[in-house]
DNA sequence: GTTAGCACTCGACCTTTGAGAGTGCTAACA
DNA sequence: TGTTAGCACTCTCAAAGGTCGAGTGCTAAC
């Protein structure tokens, strides 16, 4: 048995009724929709066919049919159109992102709550990925007798901070020395490349030891792996909206993975492509045995880019999803790259 | 009618079985507790009394009784003890805390997580307020050609920074001489009065109007309000355990004051008290309308200090929560104010 | 190839019923 | 006078049974 346009229609059909109700598709509700010209019984044959090969399946007996994995796998790569946004969505938007600001953990901020509130769905929106970024500089601002606030610049205009200790007697104005020579050492290496620079530093400069260890320490740290970019989630209770979450252990244990970096950044992770949906049983997570995950990239300049997920049921409208994060992965790009409007 | 000792007696013991078990404590259940001498129909007199005074109430006519917001309020104010914590329960605390940093984020985080996590309620932390505090530095950083993040250290050696725009054509020298030169004429004063040195600064250097009006505005935004501390929360996924909200809907509004800082910060105010607890209905909210708060202040040098909370269901443990907000109050100053260990 | 008709299935919802927990009241007891 | 045993009563909860309606698969006719 073949799939033809016939059933091709008719699943869609299915999979449209199925994600606005969440209530199993009978035969009847899809011969009543316009330009569907078939009576009950027909399609009944055709769901049949549908289920036989994999695309549709009964909760039981006498209810109507629900679209499996493998038809939402169809409909995204196949069936899916693109939607436009309405100026009422883009302009919701806007206005979560249209305080003026660089800062990348309040853009990230925003950016998941207008995620999460224009698709009612949950956002999570990781910083700009600093692998295989270059440094432009480096410089230490004194904080108190024995610390001082590590500031490390990127090529794209990013920037990380971290306090660090100094060592007792090392001043101000040491301190800004100090922060020259390094810019200029480190000016234009990558996270790599300044490891290497920082011991031919450290000998030249004989003393400064413990405190060039400690500016190691935070450019692995900060610019190494992506332990330490910011992970921000939006609109945890969106989900609790929906029947698939009216159970409330359900519900918990789905929050609870939402609280766990170490669960939660994996979903982001596993693609490279511009988008990448992940339907059901594919996350391989009991927890989210029935969500999707629709992940998106977003760039900064040249070699930076940062990863925004929308988590949902896995009948989600995945058009509406696609098209909210494309727009809102141009507005990142601009906000952090300092496009002014 | 008046309270008795015995009275007292038999509350505390209702009181401590509905905060374990969630469920109406009825009079055979009070009377075979280990120190209670009397029959279940003696108790129930006893409890009859008490509904009458207004610290218990009946789900239904044959059901036990459960505490009222009176009770929780009398066995806060006189009923409750302090508790030791176990040495597991520092571990834990410890656990969560031992990386060693003064990042104000990264020590709110943790201690938020630590606190859900000890005592399975739902934590909140906020920075620390910034409104009387004094300014020790500040500093620009050349960050792209039209804009620098500007440090601001205050005087118990906190940090808060921010990306402004820069106008073209002020090189890193400049900044660094401007910084300067903000630095000696700002030491020591406080955000009013930094107001009115930088108006005077701005006349003084003619130029750089516009650089100084965004560092106001930065002053003004960081050090300024509450508006700008940082607020997180931890645990949100702990109070679906608890059988009072085993109603999605319920929940879900729960979770969504959570996500609102507008209404979430008003919880950690309102007390200048070391410990403050507020019941029920007495928060004046109706998603928390069985649900308790417990906030605490914590304390960074002289004149700053921030906030913490616990939310759980009004028969939370109050005994326990002191203890724990208690110990962390001073594991946050230590950690905050660069002790050592 | 399409459709009408029909018997069949199964969950949703309602009602009934019985068990269990807990109460209040009364009368007896120390 | 305070305490307690006894008992009738109330109310929730869970299980059991019954009805309704939506939806199916199959067959036969168009």
């Amino acid at each position: 048995m073949k799939m033809d346009d016939r059933k091709f229609m008719i699943l869609q059909a299915i999979i449209d009724d199925y994600i606005m109700t969440a209530v199993p598709v009978g035969s009847r509700t899809i011969s009543r929709k316009q330009g569907v010209g078939f009576s009950p019984a027909t399609i009944r044959n055709e769901m049949s066919d549908l289920e036989e090969l994999g695309y549709l399946a009964q909760p039981h007996t006498s209810a109507g049919r629900i679209p499996s994995a493998k038809a939402y796998r169809l409909y995204v790569d196949r069936l899916m159109k693109m939607v436009d946004l309405s100026a009422e969505e883009t302009g919701r938007i806007q206005d979560h992102l249209n305080k003026r600001t660089a800062q990348v953990e309040e853009v990230i901020r925003q950016a998941a709550q207008a995620l999460s509130d224009v698709t009612h769905y949950t956002a999570v929106v990781s910083g700009p990925q600093m692998a295989g970024v270059s440094i432009k500089r480096v410089q230490m601002v004194p904080v108190t007798e024995t610390s001082a606030l590590l500031v490390i610049v990127t090529g794209a205009g990013l920037v990380r901070e971290r306090v660090i200790q100094v060592p007792e007697g090392v001043g101000p104005d040491q301190l800004y020395g100090l922060s020259k020579v390094l810019t200029e050492r480190l000016a234009g290496c990558s996270p790599q490349e300044a490891r290497e620079q920082l011991t031919n530093v450290t000998a030249d400069l004989g003393e400064h030891r413990q405190l060039m260890a400690s500016v190691l320490g935070v450019i692995d740290s900060q610019l190494g792996g992506d332990e330490n970019v910011p992970l921000v989630v939006g609109g945890r209770s969106n989900l609790l909206h929906y029947p698939e979450y009216s159970d409330v252990e359900k519900a918990r244990s789905f929050l609870a993975v939402l609280e766990s970096r170490e669960k939660l950044a994996p979903l982001l992770k596993g693609s490279d492509l511009e988008f990448t949906v992940r339907i059901g049983p594919e996350i391989n997570m009991p927890e989210f045995s029935d969500c999707s995950v629709v992940t998106a990239t977003y760039h900064v300049g040249e070699n930076t880019s940062g990863t925004m997920g929308i988590i949902g049921p896995t009948r989600m409208d995945y058009a509406r999803v696609v098209s909210v994060m494309n727009y809102m992965g141009r507005a990142i790009s601009d906000l952090l790259s300092g496009v002014k409007e």
